[in-house]
This record gives structure tokens, C-alpha cells and sequence, in this order.
RNA sequence: GGAGAGAUGGCUGAGUUGGUCGAAGGCGCUCGCCUGGAAAGCGAGUAGAUGGGGCAAAACCCUGUCUCGAGGGUUCGAAUCCCUCUCUCUCCGCCA
């Protein structure tokens, strides 16, 4: 959420942030009725303060003189009338509130303008793509020939984008969760979190999946209770309406939590494999920084989300997202996309944001400065460290042998009790 | 699921015959005095949000409105009375 006075002070760049995001919304309504508001307010505050003065002098000289029953008589009609104008009042407020939710972030002035990914710059690339004397199959199918990952078998117990892991797949999948957790939390420093899996509307609201994204969300029915998309959602909600110490900042945290997404509109899309699945598992950072720091931060975020590829040896690039494909909230994002022999090409692993004020002002995250002083937004930052189903199918395809085999990677290797290599059972 | 108790400022805790209560006291914190320095002691200050004015602006000052879990209601006036909801605690039942 933009701040009200900045949009009313710097409607251009408001505009122009909604045609690079191609972002719909309805600014020029929305300064209308900020107008109106004002007028509005100044209006009921003055008759309030009358009813506050009179109603004291009541109180002075006795509620039963008879002065006093003049006075009633009057404030009763100033009563009734400040009821009609806070009720005008309310109006004004959600319709404003709707309005001002609609209105997506300005993008960092680094972010190069375009439309799609096409647009998109490559900022750096690791790794080396591995060379194959033989055709490379994608990892559904050596998943399914190494038995470790069953998909028609999910289909029956849940339905279309879900998949059941057996012995070594459901071994590695465990081994990166923890691999990721214990580099993020032991190396990087950040603090381990594990919350809750299902959260309420005001969490949801404060993240800003509601209500723009309700229907990309799983609603649990006959409860305000929806499954979490990802543990920014938890986590970043755990300070919401608080004011941080600034000795606290900056605040870094680490979560892992299965994730849970509707994936409508994407029929047809990506219908095979581990790649978009309705419940899949993530580790997440999530960041509350001051924010003279935020872009400095954004860099160390993406950093150890890389970490995780390079330790694994899987070959990645980071694209910095333009402004056509940045997406609502965040002023600047980082992909990092790993690369998938069987497709022949990169695909999205990590998604590294920052939000400035936007997602901190919607949630009420504020710190103070220095003692005494008004209290500020913090920026928050967030970012995949990183998607383990998607890194299950890359170490499955970068790693894969003639003879069907996969070889795990060394950094892996303790998580899975010594493993070196997944064969056949 | 049943019965009961509660939710007040950074914390603790008064205030429940509706008016001088945005809120006592204590703790903590800040500043000052004291001290070689510290502790103790003494004195002063100390909730948040938002609007307007002093002003070009910051600091600062003056001032309006709102906020005592959330939302509604009664009343000239609500922390205080009524209703709904949320959360916390205790006991019982059930359960991994």
C-alpha cells in the first residue's frame, strides 16, 4: 500500500508506475475522494469539539440545571448530525482504503522499463551446463524409473499437481529442507522460524494476497483460515501492528513450510513433473531492515539464496526483473533461475523482492529511530533460499547418469545419511 | 465441546454508583543534582495515530479529532452501562 499523502502529492509518479506495471486502478477517483474526505472531516471534527466543550460545561453545572436541558436539547441535534457525517465518513474510508490497495508499488529506478520477460537482464550466470553423451530425460520420467517419485498414484489419493516421494526422493527432499535451513540459519545468520501452515484474512490482507489474489489461495471452508502460499505470509505478519526497538533491526528469519497454491489460470501449464504443484515445500528468508539499507540488503538476500545452488553445483543465472514482469508489491526483484537439461532451458527457482514501505505500511511494521522519535516503516525483503520441489527436479536432471543413476551432490551427501547416488530399488 | 475469569500506556497495575480520566501508583527509560566513578538517593520528564496553525522547511511551540482487545448500541457525555465478536487464563471432557 502507497502512502495516501504521497499519492496525493505525487500522482505522476503514481501514474506512471501503474503503466510500467500495467497495473489497472483508479487514481484520478481516488484523489476525488480524498478531497471529499478532507472537507468531510473538518466538518464532523468541528462539531465535535462543540459537543465535547458543551457536554463538559454539563458536567460542570449540574446535568439537572436548567441551562443544562437547553444545551441537551441542542447537542442532541449536533448528535444526530455527526452520526450522518461519520457515517458518510466510513463510506468514504473503505471505498478510498479499495482504491488505495489497487495502486502497485513505484519501481526502483534501477528497474529497466519493458513489457515482459523478454525484457528481463541477465545480471550474472554460474555454473556450467552439463554436457550429455546421451539424450537427457526430464525428471519425471527418471523419477518414475528410479521409483522415488510417483504421480499417478498422487493423482488418486489428491488430484492433478500433486506427487507422493518414496525412499531416496522423499529422503532427498528432506535432506534439502534441512540442508537449506541449517546454511541459512548456521552461515547466513538468520533466525529459524516455523509457523504456522494456515493463517487468517488479516495476515493474508497484510501481505497483500487479499484481496487482489483470493483466488490463487485455499480457503479452508466454514473458516476465515486459508493455507499458506508461502511462508513470507507467517512470517512476515509476525511483527504486523508492532514497532520494532532499532537495536532489533535488521531482523533476518528462516522458514521452511509446505506451500499451497490454487494455480488458477495456469490449465495446461507445466502439467507434468514437480515443477507446479498445488502443495509444495520452500524454505523462505524474510527480512525487516531500516531503509537506508534495503538495497544493500536485497543484494546479500539474493547472495544466499545463490549459495544454495553453488553448493549443490547446480547452474543458475539471476535476472533482474523489468518492470512489465516485477509484479505488484515489490520495487526491485531478482529471479534465480536454474537450468533444466531436459527442457533445454532456465527455469525460475528463487524469487528475491524488495518491498520498501509498501508491504510494512498495509501490515503496520514500524521501528523507532531513536528514542523519542516518531516511528517509521521498515522495509521488508523476501526471497526464496530456495523452491525445494524445483531444486528435487534440477539435481535429478543436471545429475543424472547413462545408466539411469543420479549422483547426489557431496554438499547433500550428510543430509542423506551418505548416500552417493540414487539407484534403482 | 461444558463452566468460570479476564483484556487499560514500554511493562505492571488502579479506575466498573457514567462528567475535572488519555488515565493514579509502581517498574523501566531519558535528563539533571549528588559522586573520583558507579550504585543508592533526590528532582523533572515520559502513550500512540492523524489534521490545522505558528514557519519556506527542520527542530520546537500552540491547537482539533480519534484511540483503554475489535465492532456496534444507549446517552448531552462511555475505560465505566448493553449487545456481538476475537484472544488469553483456570477447571472439566476429548484427543496426538
Amino acid at each position: 500500500m502507497l502512502d495516501l499523502k504521497y499519492v496525493r502529492e505525487n500522482p505522476d509518479a503514481v501514474r506512471r508506475a501503474m503503466e510500467l506495471k500495467k497495473e489497472a486502478g483508479d487514481l484520478e477517483g481516488l484523489l476525488k475522494m480524498d478531497q471529499q474526505r478532507r472537507d468531510l472531516l473538518k466538518e464532523v471534527e468541528d462539531l465535535k469539539q462543540t459537543r465535547n466543550r458543551v457536554s463538559k460545561e454539563i458536567g460542570k453545572q449540574g446535568a439537572d440545571s436548567e441551562g443544562a436541558q437547553q444545551k441537551k436539547e441542542e447537542m442532541r441535534a449536533v448528535s444526530t448530525k455527526i452520526k450522518e457525517l461519520d457515517d458518510q465518513l466510513r463510506q468514504i474510508d473503505i471505498k478510498m482504503e479499495h482504491l488505495l490497495l489497487s495502486l502497485p508499488n513505484i519501481p526502483d529506478e534501477v528497474v529497466p522499463i519493458g513489457t515482459d520477460e523478454e525484457d528481463n537482464i541477465e545480471v550474472r550466470a554460474w555454473g556450467d551446463k552439463p554436457k550429455f553423451d546421451f539424450e537427457p530425460l526430464a525428471h519425471w520420467d527418471i523419477g518414475e524409473k528410479l521409483h522415488i517419485l510417483d504421480f499417478p498414484r498422487a493423482g488418486k489419493i489428491s488430484g492433478s499437481r500433486f506427487a507422493v516421494y518414496f525412499a531416496a526422493g522423499a529422503r532427498l527432499e528432506r535432506a534439502l529442507i534441512n540442508f537449506m535451513l541449517d546454511l541459512h540459519t548456521v552461515k547466513h545468520d538468520y533466525c529459524e522460524v516455523f509457523p504456522p501452515f494456515l493463517v487468517n484474512s488479516a495476515s493474508m490482507t497484510g501481505t497483500g494476497q487479499l484481496p487482489k489474489f483470493a483466488e490463487d489461495a485455499f480457503k479452508v471452508e466454514g473458516s476465515d483460515l486459508y493455507l499458506v502460499p508461502t511462508a513470507e505470509v507467517p512470517v512476515t505478519n509476525l511483527h504486523r501492528d508492532e514497532i520494532l526497538d532499532d537495536e532489533q533491526l535488521p531482523l533476518y528469519y528462516a522458514a521452511y513450510t509446505a506451500c499451497f497454491r490454487a494455480e488458477a489460470g495456469a490449465h495446461g501449464r507445466d502439467t507434468r513433473g514437480l515443477i507446479r504443484q498445488h502443495q509444495f515445500n520452500k524454505v523462505e528468508l524474510v527480512k525487516f531492515v531500516r531503509p537506508e539499507d534495503s538495497d544493500d540488503e536485497l543484494e546479500k538476500l539474493t547472495r544466499n539464496a545463490e549459495e544454495v545452488l553453488k553448493l549443490l553445483g547446480l547452474p543458475y543465472r539471476v535476472m533482474l526483473m523489468c518492470s512489465g514482469d516485477l509484479g505488484f508489491a515489490p520495487a526491485k526483484k531478482y529471479d534465480l533461475e536454474v537450468w533444466l537439461p531436459a527442457a533445454n532451458t532456465y527455469r525460475e527457482i528463487s524469487s528475491c523482492s524488495n518491498f520498501t514501505d509498501f508491504q510494512a505500511r498495509r501490515a503496520g511494521i514500524r521501528y523507532r529511530p531513536e528514542q523519542g522519535k516518531k516511528a517509521q516503516f521498515v522495509h521488508t525483503l523476501n526471497g526464496s533460499g530456495v523452491a525445494v520441489g524445483r531444486t528435487v527436479a534440477a539435481i535429478l536432471e543436471n545429475f543424472q547418469q547413462e545408466d539411469g543413476t543420479v549422483v547426489i551432490p557431496e554438499a547433500l551427501r550428510p543430509y542423506c545419511g551418505g548416500m552417493e547416488r540414487i539407484t534403482a530399488t
